[in-house]
DNA sequence: TTCCTATGTTGGAATCATTACAAAGTAATT
DNA sequence: AATTACTTTGTAATGATTCCAACATAGGAA
């Protein structure tokens, strides 16, 4: 489970936020922090179940909510039907497989600044007062191209 | 309802893609070719009612997924619950409005290049075989702006 | 600390988009 | 014109997500 300055990270992140702090909150925060598996919500019940066995999907659900709205999750959907969740510490974009769902953040040296100019743009283009974008790239993650054989 | 050159056109698309040409897909597709305006499976269904007052849903709906699997259509999420569809006959984004859910498409000198760009630097960073991309952004539309009485 | 109230949690029911399936129809090839 | 694989259709099934009402509690006020 998370260690004691994940909990501490996320207990300020709350209180930054003005979100009330309750245990079923800071728990799935703190999940969210400290693993980059980009969980959906049965993996977020079945990861939490030892420390809160009685939690409802209801609340896990409504808990991810609230993050997206206050920008500390995004949502990501890889095609396998259920939605993704992935806590948004650093800017970073995501590559998703198209064979098997694999999800992977990806960043670089001057990622943020493309990110602005990509907003800027648009606002121009646009008219649109923006506030935030999602860009996600597709393909075949290395695993996948081995077990279908393809060739680079 | 598509004049004639884009019944022309789709008809052409179709059979590029070897795809069997039913008047379902052909309808569809041209619909999709002449209205930019993202609809849904039940848009497409009011749309089409007076050409095929027939159609079910699932035509509709397989239809459209087997476009996505050819590329012809991407699948665009608005926040209102359903899946809003988009012909993809020319590279661009989309800005996604976080109020109301309006989609408008954008595009600018240099976007392929910008776009081809991320992807190779992707598939350096990841491994990933990159296909393909989708890049949304978010914030207020006009429309929006004004009616929540925000300034610029 | 104790009380109070707005807010959060719970679980089960309801909703709604999407898919599965089997029967009937049809495009395109021989 | 016959054949066959593919498509359409309607309905049933699925499954993710939301709704709702009762209960619980975090955090501010006294």
């Amino acid at each position: 489970m998370a260690n004691n300055s994940v909990m501490e990270d996320t207990l300020k992140v709350l209180k930054d936020h003005k979100l009330r702090v309750t245990p079923q909150r800071h728990i799935i925060l703190a999940y969210l922090a400290s693993h980059h598996n980009h969980p959906t919500v049965e993996t977020i019940r079945d990861g939490l179940s030892k420390e809160l066995p009685n939690m409802g999907s209801s609340t896990i659900y409504n808990t991810l909510n609230t993050f997206v709205e206050h920008r500390l999750v995004v949502e990501l959907q890889n095609g396998d039907g259920s939605t993704h969740y992935d806590y948004f510490g650093t800017p970073h974009y995501h590559a998703i497989c198209t064979n098997c769902g694999k999800i992977v953040d990806v960043t670089y040296p001057g990622f943020s600044k493309d990110e602005k100019t990509l907003e800027e743009r648009t606002a121009d283009i646009s008219g649109y007062m923006i506030s935030g974008n999602h860009m996600e790239v597709y393909g075949l993650c290395p695993e996948c191209q081995v077990k279908l054989g393809v060739k680079k």
